[in-house]
DNA sequence: TAGATTGTTAATCGATTAACAATC
DNA sequence: TAGATTGTTAATCGATTAACAATC
């Protein structure tokens, strides 16, 4: 069974053959992969071989061919549509994000309740949440980002599942409550940050000579 | 031994707590907590043991002292302190993210190499990265936030750990090579939403209707 | 051929879950 | 007391790593 850490890590894989293959390599060896990505050379294989993946005994994977593998298992050649809820500093720094852009993601729409947010220029049109409803069905989306305040994600949340989105990526710091089929992908970070902090105060290699230690 | 997800848990155990707070409760229960953050009663129970977190047999566990006893976990009283590398579309986004100040987290500074950026008003001081190791040691600065270009990351990155810097947030897609003692938490977006469209396309779930089913 | 690398099976490791005694 | 909940030990589960045959 593959589970998101085999994907994640597949799409790092993926990263370091393009890199390589801008370099102008034909050929990686799993211990080169695993190296850049900072696993072994084992795992690098065994995922490999979770998504059929086939190298040469003796000869590597060819990067060619890696390069194609991956477009089919992440339709790499087809755009890739979503839709974004909350236009607040961290939705409309996402529209402008220039790394969905060149793995041909698209942000099809943004949807806000503030009018101010609707009547804004942002490379993309804003609507009223009202008719998220219309332009899901219209547009045959299956994911949305959240990027609302905390106290109304789970509303909107709601909202969308019933819409039809089985696939949210989440900025808020909410656990959301959704069925069993629909798939939310968290990125706290808040959690990520303060996590640091903790990792920090409990290390032994900081600065000793810092007077003040706060952090 | 306590790692990441322990922590990350035990920080969402926290918001959930603070939440039953604010509703005026005075205890909680394992089971309360592992319903809202999505885990089992046992984890809650394991993890509060590994911070040395009790609670009372059949009376499970104040709610007042948790908080206490978060807020010395997490210093939740005292002003932690970060600087910004890169002030994009992300960067500026973190900056006035309010998520971050609410938990008395402060971005004391940004740091970019366009004049233009360092020029703009963000409501911190950005300055040129050339300023950087001179306000990493009379600050005593110990984590930074990565939002530079992925090409400049491992260079920006090699500097800060020249400078001091023994915790990272990389918002970049490159995997940082760095020295064992320092941590990165990585934030990829684009690992996050394509990995939430690999789940969504091996879905049984998505809505059949769809004529034109493109992701 | 010899040496290096893949691919898979088995072993290990670690985290989660189950079980249950302690006890409020 | 009876019932419910904690806290910890043991069992399970799953992911990673090691081992090694296959083979280029």
């Amino acid at each position: 069974m593959i589970i998101k850490s085999n994907i994640q890590r597949v799409l790092r894989y993926q990263h370091c053959v393009s890199n390589f293959y801008e370099l102008g390599f034909d050929k990686i060896y799993s211990h080169n992969l695993a190296e850049a990505v900072g696993v072994s050379p084992e795992q690098v294989r065994k995922d490999f071989s979770e998504f059929g993946i086939r190298g040469n005994k003796r000869g590597g994977y060819d990067i060619h061919q890696l390069l194609d593998t991956f477009q089919d298992i992440f339709h790499g050649k087809v755009d890739k549509r979503t839709i974004l809820i909350g236009m607040g500093n961290i939705g409309s720094a996402l529209v402008k994000y220039r790394g969905f852009k060149k793995k041909r993601i698209s942000i099809l729409a943004a949807f806000d309740i503030d009018p101010s947010k609707i009547k804004g220029t942002y490379g993309i049109p804003v609507y009223h949440f009202d008719e998220v409803d219309k332009f899901i069905n219209e547009n045959c989306i299956h994911t949305a980002i959240l990027s609302v305040p905390v106290v109304s994600v789970q509303q909107v949340t709601d909202e969308l599942v019933k819409s039809g989105i089985i696939g949210f990526l989440n900025f808020t710091p909410a656990i959301l409550q959704v069925p069993a089929h629909v798939v939310v992908n968290n990125i706290d970070l808040y959690l990520e940050l303060e996590s640091l902090f903790y990792y920090i105060r409990t290390s032994e290699h900081r600065n000793i000579n810092c007077k003040e230690d706060k952090f």
